[in-house]
DNA sequence: TTGTATGCGTTATCAT
DNA sequence: ATGATAACGCATACAA
C-alpha cells in the first residue's frame, strides 16, 4: 500500500485554512461556518480523501473497530453457530461504520485479547461464548473494555443477551408432558456453559409446574463422549423412558443413530426431541422436534447493543430473544 | 477504555535513560550497550510492557492489520471451510503481531472492502474464495492492495495458493480406473469457481493419461439443485455407470442418499468417491473414499505468504499444498 | 468562527 | 553508546 496520499494538512494549505478547521469540517464537531465547511467537504469529495485512521486512533483513542471473540476450535459441528453470529455482527457493524476484528480465546487464555486491548485497537468487544466461571468476562470488566456477552453472565453489570433457552426447554418439555409422555429422559453434557444449565432448568421446571413425576434416574448431565451418550441411552430405555430429550443437536444426532441401531423406531417405539436445532448436525436428523433459534439475529442484536452503548445511548443491560418450537415426526 | 498503560517514555524516566534508548533496546536496531539493554529488557519483562502498535504504526505508516475476505453466506455446509481457513490465518497473524479483520464480499460487491482500503485500516488482505471472472482480485490489484488469494487466480502477478485439486482428482480417478472401473460418472456443478474446473480437469486427465475410454454422456457439470443431481444420477446409472465420482461432499451427500433410496448398495452395486472430503457433510457419508485437504494449514500458509510479502521477504508468488486420498468402504 | 499549539507513543535522524 | 528532537496525521483545548 504505497499510499502517498494527502493529509488534512495538505488540504488546509490548499484551501488556505488551518488543519483544525479541516478536521472540524470532517468530524462535524465544534463550530464551523457552513460556507467553509461546504468548501472543504467539496474539495474532499473531489479528491476522494479519507482520514488516516491510524493517526485518528492515536490522537483520539478511538478505533471504529469491534472485536468479536470466538472460542477455540473444538468441534466442527459448533462452528456454524459462531460463524452465523459473526456474520450477523458484521452486518450491523458495517452498517454503523464499524469494522470487525476477530480474536480467539478458550475462555481462560486472554493473550490475544490482551494485545487488542493494550494496543487500543478496538472500541469494544462481543463475546460469543460464556462460561460459568466468568473468567473471560471478568477480565474484560477489569480492563474497562466495553463489551456485550452472547450468553448468560452471572453479573448484572455485564451487557448480555441470549435466546430464551430456559423457556424453550420448558415449553418443549411441557409439550411432551401434555402428549402423555411421563418418562422423559434428559441427555446433556458437562461443558462449562450456562446454556446447558439453562436447558436442564427448563426441563426441570416444566415437570414442577405440571406437577409431573420427576425421575432422577432418567437424567444424564455428564455425557462427554459418544460412548457415554450411548450408555446413558441404554440405561434410560431400561428404566422405561418413553421419550428422549436431548440438550442439543450434537447429542441428539448420536442418540438418534444409537436408537436406530438398537432397532427402535421413532416415534412409534420412542419419541425424541432436542432443545437445540443446530444448523448442520440436523442434516441426518431433520425429522426431530426441536427448539429453533435465529443465530444471525443474535449476532445482529449483540452488535447493536454494543454500538448503542459505545454511542452512549444505552439503556438495556440485558436482552432475551425469542425461540420457536418446530414440531416434527419424532414426537408424533 | 481508560487504559493507563505505561509508555516507553515512562520506562525511560524510571530507568534514567532516554526514550530512544528504550526503543532501541526493544527493536534491536541501532547500537546499544548490552548492559543497559539487559536492564531495560528486564524491566520490560517485569512490568509486562508491550509497545503500542498504533503509535508504532503511525510512525511506520503501517496498521498491523490484515483483512480476510469471506464470501457471503449461501450455504451452511460451506461455512466450516471458511471458518477453518480463518482460524488458520488468525493463528499465524497473531504469532506475527498482526490482528485480523473480517469483511464479506460476494465477489462483485466491494463496498465493504472499499472502506477498509480507503480508511487505510489494513496492510493487506487474504481472499478466501476466487471466481473465474477475477473481478474481486482485479479490484484489489487496481487499488494496490497487497493480497494473497486462496484458490486459483488467472493472473501471474497475483500471489495465490491452493491445494492440488487437479492432482487429487486425477489420482483419485486413476485409482478408480486401476480398480477396473471404466464407466466413472462425474457429478459437478457450475458455480463460478476455478476449483470445480480443476477437479473436472483431473478427472479428464486421468482418463487421458491412462488411455481409458472417455464417455461424455457420463459427465454432468451443471448440477445446481438437488433434483438436478438426482436426475443426473439416474441417467448415469441407465448409461451403465459403475462408479459415481462427485465434485464435492455436498453433491456426494445428495447422490449417496439417492443411491440408497434407489435400493442400490455401495460398494457392491456401484462404487462412489468424492473429490473433496468436506468437513461436515460427511457426517452422513463417512464411509466414502475421498480426497482430504488440510484447510487450517491452507489458512496458515496464506497468511504466512502475505506477511512475508509485507515484510519484503517474498519470493514465492504461488504455492500448491498437498492432498491426501483416503480410501474407504465405498470403493472396496 | 477560525487558527495555534500541544499531545498521542513510537521511530529515526541527528548530535554528543 | 546514548540523548535530544523532529516527524507520523489527526484531535482538541485554548486563544484570537
Amino acid at each position: 500500500m504505497e499510499n502517498k496520499s494527502i493529509t488534512i494538512n495538505d488540504i488546509a494549505n490548499e484551501l488556505g485554512v488551518s488543519t483544525s478547521t479541516v478536521s472540524r469540517a470532517i468530524s462535524g464537531k465544534g463550530r464551523i461556518g457552513s460556507e467553509t465547511r461546504d468548501r472543504i467537504l467539496a474539495y474532499i469529495k473531489e479528491k476522494d480523501f479519507h482520514l488516516n485512521t491510524v493517526a485518528q486512533n492515536l490522537a483520539g483513542s478511538k478505533t471504529g473497530n469491534i472485536a468479536i471473540v470466538l472460542p477455540d476450535i473444538n468441534n466442527l459441528e459448533e462452528m456454524p453457530y459462531y460463524q452465523m453470529c459473526m456474520y450477523g455482527a458484521m452486518e450491523v457493524a458495517s452498517a454503523n461504520g464499524f469494522d470487525l476484528m476477530i480474536v480467539t480465546s478458550d475462555g481462560k487464555d486472554t493473550r490475544y485479547l490482551d494485545r487488542l486491548i493494550r494496543n487500543r485497537k478496538i472500541d469494544g468487544m462481543i463475546v460469543t461464548r460464556t462460561y460459568t466461571d466468568g473468567r473471560l468476562t471478568n477480565y474484560l470488566k477489569l480492563n474497562g473494555v466495553p463489551f456485550v456477552a452472547v450468553g448468560k453472565v452471572d453479573d448484572e453489570d455485564v451487557m448480555q443477551l441470549e435466546h430464551d433457552h430456559v423457556g424453550a426447554a420448558k415449553e418443549l418439555t411441557t409439550l411432551l408432558l401434555m402428549k402423555g409422555l411421563h418418562k422423559i429422559a434428559y441427555l446433556g453434557d458437562d461443558r462449562e456453559q450456562w446454556l446447558n444449565r439453562n436447558r436442564y432448568e427448563g426441563y426441570e421446571r416444566a415437570h414442577r409446574d405440571a406437577n409431573a413425576p420427576f425421575d432422577n434416574s432418567l437424567v444424564y448431565r455428564r455425557l462427554n463422549s459418544v460412548s457415554a451418550i450411548e450408555a446413558a441411552l441404554e440405561e434410560a430405555i431400561k428404566a422405561g423412558a418413553d421419550c428422549i430429550l436431548c440438550q442439543d443437536d450434537l447429542i441428539c444426532k448420536f442418540a438418534y443413530k444409537k436408537l436406530i441401531s438398537l432397532g427402535l423406531d421413532i416415534p412409534s417405539d420412542i419419541k425424541m426431541a432436542s432443545c437445540y436445532e443446530g444448523s448442520v448436525s440436523f442434516d441426518s436428523i431433520t425429522n426431530i422436534t426441536a427448539a429453533r433459534f435465529d443465530i444471525l439475529e443474535l449476532g445482529r442484536s449483540a452488535c447493536k447493543m454494543l454500538i448503542d452503548s459505545l454511542k452512549g445511548k444505552n439503556e438495556v443491560k440485558s436482552k432475551i430473544l425469542e425461540y420457536q418450537i418446530v414440531l416434527k415426526e419424532s414426537t408424533k
